[in-house]
DNA sequence: TTCGCAACGCTACGTTTCGTATCGATGAAT
DNA sequence: ATTCATCGATACGAAACGTAGCGTTGCGAA
């Protein structure tokens, strides 16, 4: 049952939508109003605030409608190579402006919207998160990874690496740096020749 | 020669900085306002912004003040201990609220606030950044890291992890886990028997 | 001691944005 | 044709912003 009355615009939800988006990647996401996207959409400001709490949640959706096919984890039979490509792709996409500028406002955003936090958490890690956790399990299944491999640390590492750049230290993101942090971790800092001898001889690790 | 006039009052920007700390550690971040400050120091407005051009200024202020001190780079005589102790202590200050409420809310002002962001740059890269690339510096001249690692990307990986879960994830922090990313990274992903096939061309010389 | 000068507290102001309320008009479903 | 929630428009109070003006205060130099 459609419930009574007149319906929602699907054309206004577009237009804010849109405009949002475009209104981030001009202005970036702070400079951004309800009340300069209800101006550029072309519709009352309380419009908006019939259909979403607030700021956070339109550039959510807006983000969410132009960026959800862009991710999904490849099986090409060698843990490695999904990696290195699944990991050049998200390095790809926080190159993107039209993507990073908003994502980067919804993260710095979520620090103090526990709602929104949330809403990006189940998007990030629960289901993203899952890809990549898949990816090392059949790695280490085909006894391609250390079998005693902390997955959960693994991919924290990987994908921090790039949430580091992005976030903190702003240096350049490109597909070809997310690979060299793959084949750096698979290989591992210490040295061939040392690998009995680091720390914790007695590997009990009680400290 | 002192500038003529009235001097500063010294009393007033220990408040000040108190206030904020205070505030933000009650508040959060994004909830102090520069008007809230002004009246929990039992200060005027005016004499704030005469001191700071704004919250984020205060703020960075009075972490600074803070944390010096609770941020030295060790050096053991090993890479792996060393990064140990160093990583712990980070992973340890991440959890403490006093120190991660206001850290956080910076680093999300950060995001659309291009001085702050140089700011934090300066203080957290040009500086910090330096002590961990020294020590893995040290670890590769002695031979117990591999000689052609990669030391920026290392460094990545190592404190991206931290700060995934500080600001991505927020899944709990604590030294242990910063002590499991260090071990994680130094053996790698790879399983031993399989360190040859591991496409990665580039002279890879594990022999 | 006296004087100069800048920081101080206080108050007020114009702006911006927020989120809400109100109102007649609209239009798709029944 | 009727229903009724959504639409655009407008107005509103509440917060903070950052600035300006003003009389007061107190350190340092003459």
């Amino acid at each position: 049952m459609s419930p009574a009355g007149r319906p929602k615009s699907e054309t206004a939800r577009r237009a804010v939508l849109s405009a949002a988006l475009d209104l981030v990647a001009e202005k970036g996401y702070q400079a951004v109003t309800i009340e300069g996207i209800a101006e550029r959409a072309g519709v009352a400001k309380t419009t908006i605030y019939r259909s979403w709490p607030g700021k956070a949640a339109v550039v959510m959706d807006a983000v969410l409608v132009e960026s959800d096919p862009r991710l999904a984890f490849p099986d090409t039979g060698s843990a490695a190579e999904d990696l290195r490509l699944q990991v050049s792709r998200v390095a790809e996409l926080f190159t993107d402006p039209s993507f990073a500028k908003p994502f980067v406002g919804l993260l710095a955003a979520s620090q103090h919207d526990e709602a929104l936090a949330g809403a990006l958490q189940e998007w990030l890690i629960t289901s993203r998160r899952a890809g990549a956790s898949e990816v090392l399990r059949r790695g280490v299944e085909r006894g391609e990874l250390r079998p005693d491999l902390d997955i959960p640390i693994a991919i924290d590492a990987l994908y921090g690496a790039l949430y580091y750049r992005l976030l903190v230290s702003h240096e350049p993101l490109s597909p070809e740096y997310g690979q060299r942090v793959v084949a750096e971790l698979f290989t591992g800092l210490q040295s061939p020749r040392n690998s009995f001898s680091t720390g914790a001889s007695t590997s009990a690790g009680t400290t």
